[in-house]
RNA sequence: GCGGGCGUGGCGAAAUGGUAGACGCAUGGGACUUAAACUCCCUCGGGCGCAAGCCCAUGCCGGUUCGAGUCCGGCCGCCCGCACCA
């Protein structure tokens, strides 16, 4: 008997699958289509075992698809622009272009001994020119369209990258990638206008039937709808132009409660106020150095500065209330100005506390003591209103809100405004390794798109990485060119797009990667959308977010089908690979992290010194609890590493990786290859037991099938085990343990594919296990003659009883009354009650 | 603070309101072997008992139900997201 040997036959099954073309996506109108995406990786040189785990689960699903009679779509590419890049030629030199298409084709070399089903020849890369040259065309449908617009704006400054980060980019106000403090900076952006899509986008959630509930739920809370009321003061004292102070609030119902006005240190009366007052002007530019970022702004101690301006309350006016500017105002959000009302909100009770201001409760509660502090109910529950103007004495804050908007509107006091949290889409950044945004700017026509037939405008491939900043903006000839509009001497733009923007389209690209457009009619037509994207829980947020934007912007420009402004059909967002991490000390007592393959039994291979066991956690290169695929590929081969991550935890949990667990996926496979080659061999066989074996297996059929298609694929495995541990010890003919052997191939190929096609093949099957007509489950094989009721006695199993399975419910209770615990419990008295439910359980209740 | 999720053996985990712990790992025992590795078989939540069996057990407390890991209410703990959004 041959031994398992997955280098030669893994090898051997991708050549295969290569020469016949299987995984060549065809439009086919014979068969339903079926899209299947993982989100593509950054080209960073390795493959990691999440990559090995995501993009498992995407060839478990294509694989079954395409067994299923599905002509599927399976692609992969690479997310190639982006920072790192130019980290890299900073660091190191070299140019990011032959960095990353280097780390492309080492990564591309690495997944494919893992045998994806994935279709090769669509592959391509973001910064390859006939992708963001396509890009490029379609910004300028989207300028033609309004959905793109450029505006001052101040942005968050990564003062060490020297680029603009989005707000979303901005983490403890750090940079995300560079971890440098971020500071403010007034620049001329590209935006795209994603808040007009704000209110579509939300709505739109409810019908992502098959998308995470959580993620769902993040996004909504990321686009932030509020409604409220937003109105006018007029002002006392105010300078020229400024008669009149623009608020918006939530909390319109607590107006008799205000008790200063603020204003954000970039209001435009702030910015005003600071060329005259030298004091405001420094209090303000001490607001600007903590940063836009909200989070920034929260941590920070609520600060303000009296203006010496009043407003007049519209209730009231002879009323007056002081006006601040407030550190913890935002500029971005409603009008960049707010009336407080310290009584019923923390953040103005903690600033009126400070500044000695007033603090009138406007409601109190139904029960109980008006609490210390500021009084914050939700706004669902119900309160007495002691200081209301509209509506009910005693209401929920939802309706005194409703009321007060009614109310104002009818006085004349502003207008009920709906509000979102979520702001345009800055896509401008500093930098060199993006897609270049094709205008140019010039004197006498100012900004002017780049004429069609000369896209793509290209990267300049003479550029260095000597100084920080872009090197567009100092490249000696690139920036130099010709007006398209007059033809006379003009600059180009030197930004380039956020990355994001390159994977907000790629799921689209894939459906015609070589067209001559963005994308073709009758390709995206047939296989958008996505039936399944897979990915990390990361990307919750900013990608699925701005994709679905984009999707809506395809659509307005021509590029995508009406169907297709929702993208993804289904998301599954998969777990984290985790590992223990192992940690020694130095002589200083600072921590030393040891790589898993130099430990061995809690110890370090090369010393015997003992090593500290921290749990499971990411794998990370800073704490060194990093497995290589490529090891565990060459020790153990791609099904061993496929089978193991699909295992054990369920897709949407972390999984942790362990030496032991890698170790008994293999011992399984090669189990599995021992008992298919007894087989082939012609052992055993006594055609009595057949039934049974068959049972067994379509019972097996009908578990795996449905486990596969709700993403449950550790409950998958453990049914193939349990397959496989019956059919080891089946004493069946051989032709039955044959067939059983076949179809077991079957139901582990979508997991293991090599090994499937092996096993297959010495069964006997005809072409590849692949291309087999998924296994259909037999009914008649999967109910038994014969069912084993268990007895309860108040609930607590005490018996059982073997019945034949469609005994009407009567004579069950006549056998279950017969059953010897029974009548030992029962003493001669009838029992209270008896339960019988058909094929599962009998209660006896005394 | 708000929103969401999760708490089950030594571990990863199963369980349409119906036999809690499938399946795997680890542990212990055995077979094979000169010995080991490989492999195979058995054991494997806790307690009492010679045994049959009984009791306890799904974070804690209550409730609904013939029956609750599952449903409801209240706590405790952990994780994730959002976070002065006016």
């Amino acid at each position: 008997m041959s031994r398992y040997e997955p280098s030669q036959s893994e090898a051997k099954w991708q050549a295969a699958w290569d020469a016949a073309h299987i995984f060549e996506a065809r439009r086919d109108p014979a068969k339903p289509k079926y899209y299947v995406l993982e989100m593509f990786p950054y080209p960073s040189g390795r493959i990691h075992m999440g990559h090995v785990r995501n993009y498992t689960m995407g060839d478990v699903v294509a694989r079954y698809k395409m067994s299923c009679g599905f002509s599927v779509l399976h692609p992969m590419g690479w997310d190639a622009f982006g920072m790192p890049a130019e980290n890299a030629a900073m660091e190191r030199g070299g140019h990011p272009k032959d960095w990353t298409y280097g780390n492309i084709a080492d990564m591309r070399g690495q997944m494919k001994p893992l045998g994806l089903s994935i279709d090769w020849s669509r592959e391509f890369a973001t910064c390859d020119p006939e992708y963001y040259g396509q890009q490029q065309a379609m910004f300028l449908d989207m300028l033609d369209a309004g959905l793109v617009y450029r505006k001052n704006a101040v942005v968050n400054w990564d003062p060490v990258d020297m680029t603009v980060l989005a707000n979303e980019q901005v983490i403890d106000g750090k940079g995300w990638r560079s971890g440098a403090q971020v500071e403010r900076k007034e620049l001329t952006q590209w935006f795209f206008r994603i808040s007009d899509y704000a209110g579509e986008l939300l709505d739109a959630l409810d019908r992502l039937r098959d998308w995470p509930e959580k993620v769902r739920l993040m996004q909504a809370n990321w686009i932030g709808k509020s409604r409220g009321l937003q109105f006018a003061f007029s002002t006392v004292d105010a300078p020229e132009g400024f008669d009149r102070l623009e608020v918006y609030t939530t909390r319109p119902d607590t107006l008799m409660g205000a008790s200063f006005a603020a204003i954000s240190p970039d209001h435009p009366l702030a910015r005003h106020l600071e060329r005259h007052n030298p004091k405001i002007a420094d209090f303000v530019a001490e607001c600007r150095r903590i940063g836009t970022t909200e989070e920034a702004l929260e941590k920070a101690e609520k600060r303000g500065m009296d203006t010496g301006i009043r407003v007049r309350h519209p209730m009231d006016e002879a009323w007056e209330l002081p006006v601040y500017i407030a550190n913890f105002i935002l500029m971005d959000y409603g009008t960049g100005a707010i009336f407080g009302c310290p009584a019923h909100d923390a953040r103005d009770h903690e600033f009126a506390t400070k500044y000695g201001l007033p603090i009138e409760p406007v409601f109190a509660p139904l029960e109980g003591d008006y609490p210390a502090g500021e009084y914050v109910p939700l706004k669902s529950e119900a309160v007495r209103y002691v200081r209301g103007f509209a509506g009910d004495e005693v209401q929920t804050g939802e309706d005194a809100v409703a009321a007060a908007i009614a109310f104002c509107e009818a006085n004349g006091i502003g207008h009920g405004v709906t509000n979102y949290r979520l702001r345009d889409w800055g896509l401008s950044r500093q930098r060199y390794w993006g897609c270049p945004i094709p205008v140019v700017h010039c004197a006498t026509c100012g900004v002017v798109p780049e004429k069609k037939e000369n896209l793509p405008v290209r990267l300049p491939d003479d550029v260095t990485f000597d100084q920080p900043g872009n090197p567009l903006d100092r490249h000696p000839t690139w920036r130099d060119c010709t007006c398209p509009k007059c033809g006379g001497a003009a600059r180009r733009e030197t930004d380039t797009m956020d990355t994001f923007v390159d994977s907000s389209w790629y799921y689209a690209r894939f459906t015609s990667p070589h067209a001559a457009t963005p994308t073709d009619a009758a390709e995206a037509d047939y296989w958008m959308n996505v039936d399944q994207y897979i990915g990390g829980i990361e990307h919750a947020i900013l990608h699925l977010l701005y994709s679905r934007f984009f999707a809506r912007a395809m659509h307005k420009t021509g590029h995508l089908p009406a169907k297709a402004i929702e993208p993804f059909d289904a998301l599954f967002t998969q777990g984290m690979v985790t590992h223990e991490i192992y940690m020694t000390r130095d002589s200083q007592g600072r921590p030393v992290y040891h790589l898993p393959e130099d430990v061995e039994n809690g110890v370090l291979k090369a010393t015997g010194e003992t090593v500290e066991i921290i749990p499971s956690a990411k794998m990370s290169k800073s704490k060194k609890n990093v497995v290589d695929p490529m090891n565990i590929i060459r020790d153990f081969g791609a099904d061993t590493a496929r089978w193991f991550v699909m295992s054990d935890s369920p897709p949407e949990r972390d999984v942790e990786w362990t030496a032991a667990g890698a170790e008994a996926a293999n011992k399984f496979l090669a189990r599995v290859w021992r008992i298919a080659n007894d087989i082939a061999e012609g052992a055993g066989g006594d055609a009595a037991a057949d039934l049974a074996l068959r049972k067994a297996a379509h019972k097996a059929i009908d578990e795996i099938t449905k486990s596969i298609d709700g993403f449950a694929f550790n409950k998958a495995v453990a049914k193939i085990y349990e397959l496989a541990n019956t059919l080891s010890k089946s004493a069946a003919s051989n032709e039955a343990r044959r067939e059983t052997m076949r179809v077991m191939a079957q139901l582990m190929g979508p997991m293991v594919p090599h090994l499937a096609e092996d096993v297959w093949a010495l069964m006997g099957g005809h072409g590849f296990v692949v291309q087999a007509p998924w296994p259909k489950a037999d009914p008649a094989l999967l109910v038994d003659d014969t069912v084993v009721l268990p007895i309860q006695i108040n609930g607590k199993r005490r018996s059982e009883l073997t019945v034949p399975k469609d005994m009407p419910a009567t004579e069950v209770e006549k056998l279950a009354l017969a059953d010897e615990t029974v009548i030992k419990v029962l003493a001669g008295q009838p029992p209270k009650k008896l339960i019988v439910v058909p094929g599962r359980i009998i209660n006896v209740v005394i």
